[in-house]
DNA sequence: CACCGTTAAGTTTTT
DNA sequence: CTTAACGGTG
């Protein structure tokens, strides 16, 4: 007991000892949240003598759940595993996996990810006659997420409580959309945490049975949650109202998913008797890196506001590295790990953040080069590809025959002489019956006479007859608990998936068939290492958790430097960490930028984030030019770097640049008085002047660069105008330079400058 | 029905 | 740069 107060603050003790009681803890970044949830678990079970199959705790996502586990089980002696420690998407699908029977679903359901939505709904709107381009596809499937989000679902009795229009011709969308999940006894991601909430709804003993089995509730990442998992968690702790919440409203970055800050707000309103405890002080960072995050997020208007501050000691200062282009920057990441190694440094001290996956690829081959040892977490797709897809299509197909989104997948793959033209006749019967691809064609391969509406060849008939066939045997295997392993192989060589790779012998195949082999070790892995592993449990555990389980060759005491994305670095830290690609429509993105005010809130908190996970050196690298959709773009620096307190960081830039005339260094120095101490009422200095100007030019009616002008260009030097169309700004140049390159530029992008004549 | 090649467009983040 | 979708040919 002593041990393990002996390191905590006195809010931290508070947070452990209030046990009894709704609380909520607001912990800022770094302030030890981890530490504090995992002793006041561990408190509750050697303590209080709570046994640990009581208590729940939910956390947002499978990395945050993994590290409690991990360290929950170094901390106490009981059984870490009675524990029910997992995501709230994990919790629920278990939960309405033993249910299942009450709402009319099957034990084995499938998981629709977001992919199948969309291929659902894109049948849909077909059936409708709906091309993609009339409505878009991504529109529905939002409208359809969002209703579930909120915690609405079909046949709800409070409908008016909820702020949908019902006659919104979505709304019809989101209907059919239940239905067709339904017949094919599928739940999407939303569908998971609704349909328990239906379940209690519908059935307050089983509520009861669940309330009644777990005394304690922390909710993890509460910032994340969204109404439907407030209104779990409600359900969940209603009678003993024994629930610890803990978040940062600074670090809500996942709104796009549903995530309301409300959650929050309203935590008072429901639960009056709520203890709020907040956890201010940084143990993470140095000084400085604080002070520059913090001076980033309080120009956010949307917070509780929570003042962070720290022990440790001032630091270096953050550097901010302006790159010609995205290779330039890249090479300087790799260059300054390798100064760092040389500096004593192990590589897993290291990590390389950047906010889209596609981001990684350049960063991978300058640290390559380098032979920079690196693991990127999280974006290998590694379940998204065709043929594993294919695959699992079949498995899945074998678990739950009325997947018919699963069997039109695989129905000619490998080919079977089976095309669109036959598929679609086959689909409309199915409709036609209201039963299951899959149950249809069984009828029709047993009784062909009654089919004869439907035109098929012989050929297509006596393959259909086969892969019927094949699936009814598998299916039988797998009722008779066969291990997923044999079924696996089984699949792979009967379906004749496996031989039809083999025989094109082209590179690509090759890497495909080694996928297929790694998917068949990971199935193997996953046999061992969970009791009762049925098929149906290892294609639940890839959709809600494709944290890849990384084959990371351990690379003695130096480790690798760790590649991810903003959102994937969550609740990590690293000694040293470089924030890449810190430009406009990037980070902040195009897409959060078209969402007003309130999305370039949301990227804001995502660069807060990402500042915060470093504990020692900050460096922030920006691509003057960035090659983006096949076109190199010039995005210009990122709003939020004017926003960093001036006096926490540096600017320098790499070698690359053509053009001496370009300066990008602020002039701070003059304006920016050293004895300012509050800059929070600073007017926000422009860098130099924005890619795209927040007030709008007067337009004008002349072409900035008319032809015949003289120019210099940031990157490919002085030039002269060939041709000018359009003026303001849709002003389009052509170039040539003195090297004799003809480029096109956008005015409005391109770092242009004039030249005298 | 299968297999090219061409063309157009692009959610960014994750359960 | 990627991928989906389309159109033409065998």
């Amino acid at each position: 007991m002593s041990d393990r107060m002996a390191e905590l603050n006195p809010s931290q003790k508070e947070a452990i000892l209030h046990t009894d009681g709704p609380v909520m803890i607001l912990a800022g970044a770094g302030s030890g949240k981890t530490r504090t949830l995992v002793s006041r678990i561990s408190y509750l079970i050697e303590e209080k003598r709570v046994s640990p199959s009581r208590i729940l705790a939910l956390t947002f996502s499978n990395k945050a759940a993994k590290e409690m586990r991990e360290r929950i089980a170094s901390m106490i002696s009981y059984d870490a595993n009675a524990l029910q420690m997992t995501t709230f998407h994990a919790f629920c699908s278990r939960l309405l996996r033993s249910e299942a029977n009450y709402l009319g679903l099957s034990r084995n359901f499938t998981i629709y990810d977001t992919s199948e939505s969309k291929s659902i709904v894109k049948t849909l709107l077909n059936r409708h006659g709906i091309s993609p381009k009339e409505v878009n596809p991504y529109d529905v499937l939002h409208f359809i997420d969002s209703v579930k989000n909120i915690g609405y679902y079909d046949g709800r009795a409070d409908k008016s409580e909820f702020d949908i229009d019902f006659s919104d011709p979505f709304y019809k969308y989101y209907e059919e959309y239940e239905l067709e999940l339904h017949k094919a006894n599928a739940v999407d991601f939303g569908g998971l945490i609704v349909g328990v909430l239906k379940l209690f709804a519908l059935f307050p003993e089983v509520q009861k049975r669940y309330q009644d089995r777990f005394e304690y509730i922390l909710i993890d990442e509460y910032q994340d949650t969204n109404r439907a998992q407030f209104e779990l968690m409600k359900l969940l702790c209603e009678s003993r109202r024994n629930v610890c919440v803990v978040g940062d409203e600074d670090q809500s970055i996942y709104s796009w998913r549903g995530a309301d800050i409300k959650n929050i707000l309203d935590m008072e309103e429901f639960f009056p008797e709520v203890k709020i405890i907040k956890l201010e002080q940084n143990y993470r960072s140095s000084s400085t890196i604080i002070e520059a995050a913090t001076s980033v997020i309080s120009r956010n208007s949307l917070r509780k506001g929570k003042s962070m501050w720290t022990e440790n000691p001032d630091g270096e200062l953050v550097t901010i590295v302006e790159n010609a282009d995205d290779r330039k920057e890249s090479q300087f990441v790799a260059d300054k790990i390798v100064e760092l190694k040389k500096g004593g440094s192990p590589y897993s001290d290291m990590a390389v953040f950047y906010r889209t996956n596609s981001q990684s690829r350049m960063i991978e081959d300058a640290l390559r080069l380098k032979n920079i040892p690196y693991r990127v977490v999280g974006g290998v797709k590694f379940y998204e590809r065709k043929e594993i897809k294919d695959i699992l299509a079949y498995a899945r197909l074998v678990v739950n025959p009325k997947d018919s989104l699963a069997l039109s997948r695989i129905i000619n793959v490998p080919a079977r002489g089976i095309g669109a033209t036959s598929l679609r006749k086959l689909e409309d019967e199915a409709v036609r019956q209201n039963s299951s691809l899959l149950e249809m064609m069984s009828h029709l391969s047993d009784n062909p006479e009654n089919y004869s509406h439907i035109r098929l060849n012989a050929k297509i008939k006596s393959s259909l007859k086969q892969l019927i066939e094949l699936i009814q045997d598998l299916q039988i295997l797998e009722e008779k608990k066969t291990p997923p392993s044999f079924l696996f192989e089984k699949i792979l060589h009967e379906t004749g998936y496996w031989d039809f790779l083999k025989a094109t012998k082209d590179y690509e195949s090759l890497a495909r068939l080694d996928n297929l082999k790694e998917l068949g070790s990971a199935i193997k892995q996953f046999e061992e290492s969970v009791q009762d592993a049925t098929l149906t449990l290892f294609l639940e555990s890839i959709t809600l958790d494709q944290t890849n389980e990384e084959v990371s060759q351990e690379n003695g005491e130096a480790g690798e430097v760790s590649l991810m994305t903003v959102h994937g670095a969550k609740g990590l830290e690293f000694p040293y960490v470089f924030v890449t690609g810190v430009e406009e429509n990037v980070f902040p993105s195009y897409r959060a930028l078209d969402e007003g005010e309130y999305g370039e809130e949301e990227e804001r908190r995502l660069f807060y984030v990402a500042m915060t996970r470093a504990m020692k050196k900050l460096w922030i690298t920006f691509a003057c030019g960035r090659m983006l959709f096949g076109q190199i773009k010039f995005n210009g620096p990122s709003r939020y770097l004017n926003e960093i307190n001036p006096k926490c960081v540096e600017w320098t830039r790499t070698e690359g640049f053509r053009s001496q005339s370009y300066q990008s260094k602020p002039d701070w120095e003059d304006d920016y008085s050293q004895e300012s101490q509050s800059y929070d009422d600073m007017p926000v200095y422009q860098v130099r002047a924005p890619a795209t100007p927040k007030i709008e030019k007067k337009p004008e009616k002349q072409a900035r660069y008319p032809k015949g002008s003289r120019v210099s260009h940031t990157l490919y030097g002085e030039g002269t105008v060939l041709e000018t169309t359009g003026f303001g700004t849709d002003e389009i140049v052509t170039i040539k330079f003195s090297d004799g390159a003809k480029k096109k530029f956008a005015v409005k992008y391109a770092p242009l400058s004039e030249l005298a004549h």
